[in-house]
DNA sequence: TATTTATGTAAAGTGCGCTTTACGTAAAGG
DNA sequence: CCTTTACGTAAAGCGCACTTTACATAAATA
């Protein structure tokens, strides 16, 4: 999966620190979320588009291996 | 998590089997989820979405336990 | 130069998403 | 009746989402 994330976050002006509190995870979750690393759960996706006013499907793409993995 | 995908399931006429094998999943997986007993993994409610032609946004609805869970 | 801010990697632990297998029930139709 | 279809519960196992802690680097600034 990939997503905007990086891109979203930067326009708000946050750090991934200041991103990490408001959504009420740590900083490596962020990061490992922005980098791809694994994918966030359902609830959190969709409290980042939440707090980014927009949709999880502008936010997060899936990919053909995502598509492969279920 | 509360979600409308029985009330969407029984608009396209798909029994739980025949959603779980279009989705790429087990029919537990297709039944805990209806019934909410956890939540889907953002690939899988996005192909969900996808099938039924709609938005995350529209099937799945955050509860005020999602938001402390987290 | 020393410190702060922002970003990144690594690694070990916990809980949950999803699987498989098995069993139970009710309705519909042969 | 008997079988099929649809829905449901239970339980054990695997891998990943997320945590915490620690350490590293580069840019900005005092």
């Amino acid at each position: 999966m990939k997503n905007k994330i990086p891109t979203y976050r930067k326009q708000k002006g946050y750090s991934q620190e200041k991103l990490a509190t408001m959504l009420g995870v740590s900083r490596q979750t962020v990061i490992s979320i922005e980098k791809g690393k694994y994918n966030p759960s359902l609830p959190l996706a969709l409290i980042i588009a939440e707090i980014f006013e927009t949709k999880v499907e502008e936010l997060f793409f899936l990919e053909d291996s995502d598509y492969k993995k279920i």
